[in-house]
DNA sequence: ATCTTTTAGATGTGATCACAGCGTTTTTTC
DNA sequence: GAAAAAACGCTGTGATCACATCTAAAAGAT
């Protein structure tokens, strides 16, 4: 009866939850790469002791969403380039697999929740003030809708710990863009997003016709023009300039 | 000066030195999938508190290497056949990918690693009693020899990660094999490692010519023999048999 | 004033204790 | 003897304390 209804609904940990609260100010990228992280601050923060902060940030780091530096202290790691380009590369290759399985999986269902997140994304970029930090979780989630009818769980998980490494690029790139939004960044960002637009739309298009080369292609046009804004935008330093 | 010389040599902590130890153990197939983990005990065993044990399994858990049941216990997860199948079509995709770039940066280095790898697992396999723990460690070494000439550090420990999740399957299956060795089963286990040294053979032909076609067919077909293997053996549950 | 030395504070690490929850075993009851 | 109940032991979790190490500020010397 109602056994098969309820999730068991396991009492989560306080460990668990500071994780999710890190992750969480990770990925939207409230913490600037390379500020530090103190566990008893933060645990006063988080009215509770350094014990659940510690396994979280532990955990953290075996994903390498934080990073021990050579004093010990926590931070949010760094990024090259050359690092920033190796995720893209792997990104391409492991989501580009994901829509490929999507492709396979596709149904009416999948398509109902990729394009309510689509319709969002296009209603919030017209707007007079579009909000990039709701933009940036809206594109999150459209993507992650689409990897999800890939049915392969683990890949999904695989990915997710990819997005959560340039989380906070992505931050850094938006709150160093604001400071200069007034020549042609500005300008520059809208077109990228109007390019976004389209792939999302080509992918959408070709994952309805389970084109599997469109669909990958357009993906690949989606990271591309995403990674080379980054790029472009010089927020990341050339070589790696903490100690190791 | 010597400074330049020595490593930081940064003193590694005891939840390293547990974590690695564990993560050897696993690695290495010496705990059976489901089988539990204390942390009192396992402290107790390496005569630490449990601190560092805590860390090192939370850590694990966190690469999926050990999982926490419905009553907190941590045990070596069980894998079902669909799960199996699942990581290896990830693999095929990753490890293609590193492959596809060690074509672009092979040189005689990495080639001298990698054929030393190759005669040491000939010449295990061609002994009258080959060890098959050492032969799976040659092997591994072997194909993360090949996967180091990519260059890209991060592919590499996302591939390890995997490595890290099947190990325990591949020892089960071992310790299963080795109680049923009577009739066929010795003698398909050979015509697979066979098979398997034939696949190196054509990978590392294939590295030399910078074929990246014919090198991530090569692949292709070892990772596919070996996981053949295990789903033939019949060591995987159809199903999970545990509550989530 | 400037450079060195010292000191005070903060950091992560590890150990130990207390506790709630769960599983097993023993005891009790019929 | 079989079923219910209580006791016990073991589990992970969280808090608190002690410690070595490192950083940054204050004191000292030249």
């Amino acid at each position: 009866m109602i056994h098969e209804l309820v999730t068991p609904l396991q009492r989560q940990t306080l460990s668990a939850n500071v994780y999710e609260q890190l992750k969480d100010i990770l990925m939207s990228g409230k913490m600037m790469p390379g500020q530090q992280l103190s566990l008893r601050s933060t645990a006063d923060a988080l009215n509770v002791s350094v014990m659940p902060v510690r396994e979280a940030t532990q955990r953290l780091v075996a994903e390498n969403a934080l990073e021990i530096g050579p004093s010990r202290m926590i931070r949010v790691p760094m990024m090259t380039e050359s690092q920033f380009r190796e995720i893209t590369s792997i990104r391409i290759n492991l989501e580009g697999f994901a829509t490929e399985q999507a492709c396979k999986h596709i149904n009416e269902d999948y398509l109902a929740d990729i394009e309510t997140l689509d319709s969002a994304f296009d209603k919030e970029l017209n707007q007079e003030n579009p909000d990039s930090t709701k933009l940036i979780s809206i594109n999150k989630d459209l993507h992650f809708a689409i990897y999800k009818a890939s049915e392969m769980p683990m890949l999904l998980q695989l990915i997710e710990a990819l997005w959560l490494r340039i989380g906070p690029i992505l931050n850094y790139d938006l709150r160093s863009g604001s400071k200069r939004l007034e020549t042609r960044a500005i300008a520059d960002h809208h077109t990228r997003l109007v390019k976004t637009l389209s792939h999302h739309s080509k992918l959408i298009k070709a994952l309805k016709a389970r084109d599997v080369e469109a669909a990958k292609a357009a993906l690949h046009s989606d990271i591309e023009t995403a990674t080379e804004f980054i790029i472009f935008s010089g927020t990341l330093p050339a070589v790696d300039q903490t100690p190791p």
